[in-house]
DNA sequence: CCTTCATGCAACCTTATGGATGCGCTTTTA
DNA sequence: TAAAAGCGCATCCATAAGGTTGCATGAAGG
């Protein structure tokens, strides 16, 4: 069974908080360097802003600027040892964003199997 | 076995096309306009521009500049029927948007479980 | 044919976004 | 303890993004 996922195709949409939230996260999402210091911690290791820093060919200020998005959608979690402060990636918010698309693509696959009953044996 | 997914971890990083690719669809994704527009589309009609902009409470030009949009990351596609031009959901950057994701966490658990059997094994 | 519907195109406006600099504060470290 | 490392904050800048309005154009219908 497809998930729920907030029925839009009625005309009244009270349910739209929850697509600003998933539509917050993918915005979070949509950078390249964004995206890339999300695989950079994806092995797990907590970073520094300046070790991120030296992947780009960026200021630390405006790497201090993604991580604040990213921390901002909840993808990103600091924590401060000492002079300088750890990022490290934070599973939950990322897994929610698969499923929503993986709800979409539920929703699909099941009007295509509808299509296809309806053609294969069709009412009336 | 996870996925390759793109090694930014070392210094030099040639493989950062794609990863413009994915921020790109990513970002496509990012406005609840827009990922208002995918769920309505998500049941496999096609749509006019008219008809998508019902749904909201914004002027045909904005829904059609959100459209724009969706179809430059190809997760829409259009055809014209005679005076109406119809927009209909693409699956295939949808799923590998998915796989991106998986992607990213199959890297994190990965790591996880190496962190695991550390402790568990620890080497000497 | 004349009107209406559904769009496309272009100009314009406002605000958000990505980025850089300069400066000051705290923690290390030589 | 003085220098250096790591940050945070504030300011400033240029461009992109989200939206609107106005006008022109092709297709449908009566």
């Amino acid at each position: 069974m497809p998930k729920p996922l907030p029925d839009l195709r009625g005309p009244a949409d009270p349910s739209t908080p929850q697509l600003a939230i998933h539509a917050a996260r993918f915005a979070a999402l949509g950078d390249p360097t964004r995206l890339g210091i999300l695989v950079r911690l994806s092995d797990g290791a907590p970073r520094s802003i300046a070790r991120l820093t030296e992947a780009t060919d960026l200021t630390r200020q405006a790497v201090t600027k993604h991580l604040a998005v990213l921390a901002e959608a909840g993808i990103v979690r600091a924590s401060r040892r000492g002079r300088e402060t750890l990022f490290e990636l934070e599973p939950a918010p990322l897994a929610a964003a698969r499923q929503y698309l993986d709800a979409i693509a539920a929703q699909w696959e099941a009007a295509l199997g509808r299509l296809k009953s309806f053609i294969e044996d069709p009412p009336h």
